[in-house]
DNA sequence: AAAACACATTGACATTCTTCTATCTGTGTG
DNA sequence: CACACAGATAGAAGAATGTCAATGTGTTTT
């Protein structure tokens, strides 16, 4: 499969969770800690930990320790160039994905 | 779990799939019968078939039969719908998802 | 140094997702 | 009407995901 679906696809996978667009939604307001998120959710700890690890390594959220607490803030370029490739994928262009990949000739 | 979230949470779990976002993106350009976006891919006629009873399931495309073909479209409506929803989550706004939430609030 | 705190990792279990084979349904054709 | 064709549905097996209790790691405090 052509790595503009994959890429984005993994990106997407990781978001599409009420969860964790919760916690992107969070996180645009500003950094967090790890406890000041925990406490917006009914979670245990091992499992915000296991949603944070997943949102950090797509690349989505930074993270960032200062003394016992870790610090997790957006990655709005990644998230910025998702929303531009959906935008490229949804709709017909000029430019379209899609015909770059010859899947929509006759 | 807030509404916002769980809503759009589903969208982007039937998109999040490099095969379904190449479907959307193939559909960008037009409407296209099952058999033409079956060609484009290595799976089974019954895999296309789940793929896209979830794309028209979530309300992302439409189906409409012509004879024996099926033809699917998008609906942009939903799609844009689901861009706006998005740049309201990545982005820090006057009327950001999150304030009204209370989600960010010291 | 020992204890406490904040977070990560491990391992297990249940749920959901993916994809297949086999079969069914609806539509047109000889 | 019988057959062929396009697509949907059912059922099953394996893979991936979500969540937890238990434990490990790094940091501060006493």
């Amino acid at each position: 499969m052509e790595k503009v679906y994959t890429d984005a696809a993994k990106l997407l996978k990781v978001i599409a969770d009420p969860k964790r667009l919760k916690i992107v939604d969070m996180l645009s307001c500003g950094e967090l800690c790890a406890c000041r998120i925990l406490d917006a959710f009914q979670i245990t700890q091992p499992t915000l930990s296991h949603d944070m690890k997943l949102l950090v390594d797509a690349g989505i959220v930074n993270d960032r320790r200062e003394g016992k607490n870790i610090y997790y803030s957006l990655n709005t370029d990644v998230l910025g160039q998702l929303q531009k490739t959906l935008a490229s994928i949804f709709t017909e262009k000029e430019n379209c994905i899609c015909e770059s990949h010859n899947c929509c000739t006759d």
